[in-house]
DNA sequence: AAAAAAAGAATGAACATTCATTTTTACATA
DNA sequence: TATGTAAAAATGAATGTTCATTCTTTTTTT
């Protein structure tokens, strides 16, 4: 194993670390010694990767948002119908929602919390222009209600965060008819009506 | 001023201190000596109105929680008609969200977070039961689709968290005209399309 | 064998909670 | 009304722990 590659790897563990335990136990309650412990890393170790724990969970941020985006926009191609183009990309957000549950969770919780920095908020929020790119053409062409990208967003895509949250709490379980439901909901919420 | 009185007054300020201070630091960001300085009190004495920190901080939840679905149900009778009903709700709840967004906020905060006990969680929803009952008999009517109340929930009522959320991040301004959007929004994503 | 990476133990600060006193209150008695 | 006093409320300082971070030494890599 090349040294390069054996650093990637501790790296790797140290963010995983952080989302299990950040997601179980909050911000707060979540030690580096712990981390480190999940991680099989001493605590000085971690050190050697970042900076501080406030370092250490902007970088796991930033990181979780950006292969979030990545696989959101994974089969994506901004010439697609405007409605073929917008149930594609909530598919696979709704997908990663449901198959990668740590990075989604995790990302819902630092959005609802002070505990990243603004910039690093700033830097989560960049990758999401594909999507607001196709709402300016949907707008445009009077398939999407004329409405802002906010109102858009927190009726289109954030139900999903709730969701998948209660669903984590155990009180439902969100299968295959409830997705389609849900998308549904989420294109009646913004498509103009015919 | 009577003794009791008195006592309620320290009280209210330990819970108002400890939303504002939780709002902007995060709970693992705020000790018991500022809650304390806060709300002009020793630290001592936080311990003569609440068990610990946690405890302090399930009480505030439970409390806010109560406070905000009283305001949410103050004018509904649960005989309007199933469309009024809701409307009348959803505006009460906007309006909560948009006047007292500290408490609102606070709320948001412990809902997305490990931050509050399993318990004092399940009480907080106890409340919201009416709006419960409201798309019951919706559902039944053929009004409102039929799904379940966490789909209903997540698109006609969670979306104004995010929002709300946004707003203070200073992103956008939450208006009359974005409000009244919004309504239009949450009521598509649940009515039945006529 | 030099440099890099990692480790475990040590350090010092921050903090939740408790303790020993002081202050305030309630109220009985004169 | 004024005064004494026991109980309640409140306090500031102390305590002990937890934890982020650093230091020194050891291990691994090149």
């Amino acid at each position: 194993m090349a040294k390069l590659q054996k650093s990637i790897d501790k790296r790797n563990a140290l963010i995983k670390a952080t989302i299990e335990l950040v997601n179980n136990n909050g911000f707060h309650a979540t030690p580096m010694s712990k981390i480190a412990k999940m991680a099989n890393v001493s605590p000085a170790t971690i050190y050697l990767y970042f900076e501080n724990k406030q370092d250490l969970v902007n970088k796991t941020y930033v990181e979780v948002k950006a292969e979030y985006t990545k696989y959101a926009f994974e089969n994506f191609d901004p010439n697609m119908p405007v409605e073929a183009g917008f149930e594609l990309i909530w598919k696979r957000i709704a997908d990663f929602k449901l198959k990668e549950c740590d990075n989604a969770l995790f990302l819902a919780q630092c959005d609802n919390t002070p505990m990243i920095d603004e910039y690093s908020r700033q830097e989560g929020i960049k990758h999401l222009q594909p999507l607001l790119d196709l709402w300016q053409r949907g707008r445009k062409e009077g398939i999407i209600k004329p409405l802002s990208d906010y109102l858009l967003y927190a009726y289109a895509i954030n139900p999903l965060s709730f969701l998948m949250m209660t669903e984590k709490r155990g009180a439902f379980k969100l299968d295959q008819t409830h997705l389609d439901e849900a998308y549904q909901s989420a294109w009646s919420s913004i498509k103009v009506c015919s």
